[in-house]
DNA sequence: CGCTTTGTTGAACTCGTTCAAAGGTGGTGG
DNA sequence: CCACCACCTTTGAACGAGTTCAACAAAGCG
């Protein structure tokens, strides 16, 4: 029995796999979690860079983030994690964790099968191909957020938004009407700019009739416009 | 019979796989080249973004490297590869090349055997572990990029200079006097500046007296000093 | 309700880019 | 062998995008 079945890559949002016949947790909902679940508040670590022993999990709701810190000190934000993404990648090659994962907001996860996805078990060829899919994919949003560190700060916006507004009509929500589950500054942080001029942007956009912002309540009402900003290039 | 026995990861460069016991090729050399291998002048491409039925090359001789053009039209370093990288593992995954590689020089490449390296064959359970590593490696190599878009311009700089220091030594050369393969231009594409400026930061780092720089030919005079700059955050 | 935290807006400043020009380097053909 | 040319590198000066600093407004929370 394999209990992961297909892999799919979601948007921005790192090591995305998916079971869509099992994804069917909201954002907001009562948290019954079967067996091998866990329930996190925000501010709530699901495991610490180092950590050993991690198994793989999965996000059934909330939004996770993962980061690091370095050695000066400051964070480097590596993604986030919606319903649906897979948490713990090192733990398929048997290292120890190499970022720290704590939830946004309350968020539920749910342990992978031991059985199914572990480091001492030989892998299925398929599962084995379905990963290297999975990492090479994480290897593009790399790329792409590498690209984005190059880009002017409405590019980056832009295109944050628009991939979140994809990851969010890949789960059956709306994809021009969200709710932002970070604040300004972890926003900031993955999209490399600082929480500033981030709102700066956000006004920007708004007076230009791009979109409607209220708070993290984020309206895209051109979306036209927003993917020729995102595709502009530095400047 | 396994010819890839040993997978490691080289400091910056990407998808690094070694057989350190067929590394003996120089940058300068006589090419001859056993059955399977290639060479290439500097500009020829290995293979090209989109190409179909692309196989693994290992790196003899000479350096190439890896990109892609965006929708805007600017180029995207994602690496540089050395003498003992593994290249194209997109074959790996059957899919089709997702950047171009080109020679930087004159180059040698050897094609991996397909017997143990191959889309259809079953991977060996180890061979698969090793490869997960080698990506996972990747990852760390793009967030290290990541991170050093969003430093100073000094710090961008030494970052890679320590890099490929410690390239140069896990190679069996001198860990603090190298020569550059590639110029100002694929130097500053890569750590997302512009050729002007590499060029201000070597004359600041040589009138410090931590380099000596003559043309592409570096000398690391105060590796200490290069070891701060490199880990003091962005400014 | 008062407090802390988070988000917004303005003004000055800084770092890296852009633009422009001079100095080198390497390759080619006379 | 040298002259020429194209390209790369270096350096300078001005500009501009994003940050920093600081003040204020708003929201979350006891």
């Amino acid at each position: 029995m394999e209990v992961v079945q297909e892999l799919e890559y979601i948007g921005l949002f790192s090591m995305a796999a998916r079971q869509l016949h099992r994804l069917e947790a909201g954002p907001a909902r009562h948290w019954s979690v079967p067996s091998g679940g866990r329930v996190l508040h925000r501010g709530d670590h699901l495991f610490r860079s180092g950590d050993r022993s991690q198994s793989v999990y999965r996000v059934i709701g909330g939004v996770l983030k993962s980061y690091f810190i370095h050695q000066n000190g400051d964070e480097q934000i590596m993604g986030f994690y919606l319903p649906g993404d897979l948490i713990g990648f090192d733990a398929l090659s048997g290292e120890s964790a190499s970022f720290s994962v704590v939830a946004l907001d309350t968020a539920s996860v749910m342990r992978e099968s031991q059985d199914s996805v572990s480091v001492d078990a030989p892998f299925s060829a398929t599962l084995d191909r379905q990963l290297q899919a999975c990492m090479r994919m994480e290897v593009f949003r790399l790329a792409r957020l590498l690209r984005m560190a190059r880009s002017g700060t409405d590019a980056r916006l832009a295109c944050f938004l628009l991939d979140y507004s994809e990851a969010q009509a890949s789960r059956g929500y709306d994809r021009y009407e969200f709710h932002l589950p970070m604040g300004r500054k972890d926003l900031a942080c993955y999209i490399g700019l600082v929480p500033e001029t981030v709102s700066r942007v956000f006004s920007r956009l708004r007076d230009r009739g791009i979109l409607r912002v209220e708070n993290n309540h984020i309206c895209i009402l051109d979306h036209a416009a927003l993917k020729a900003l995102a595709v502009e290039d530095q400047g």
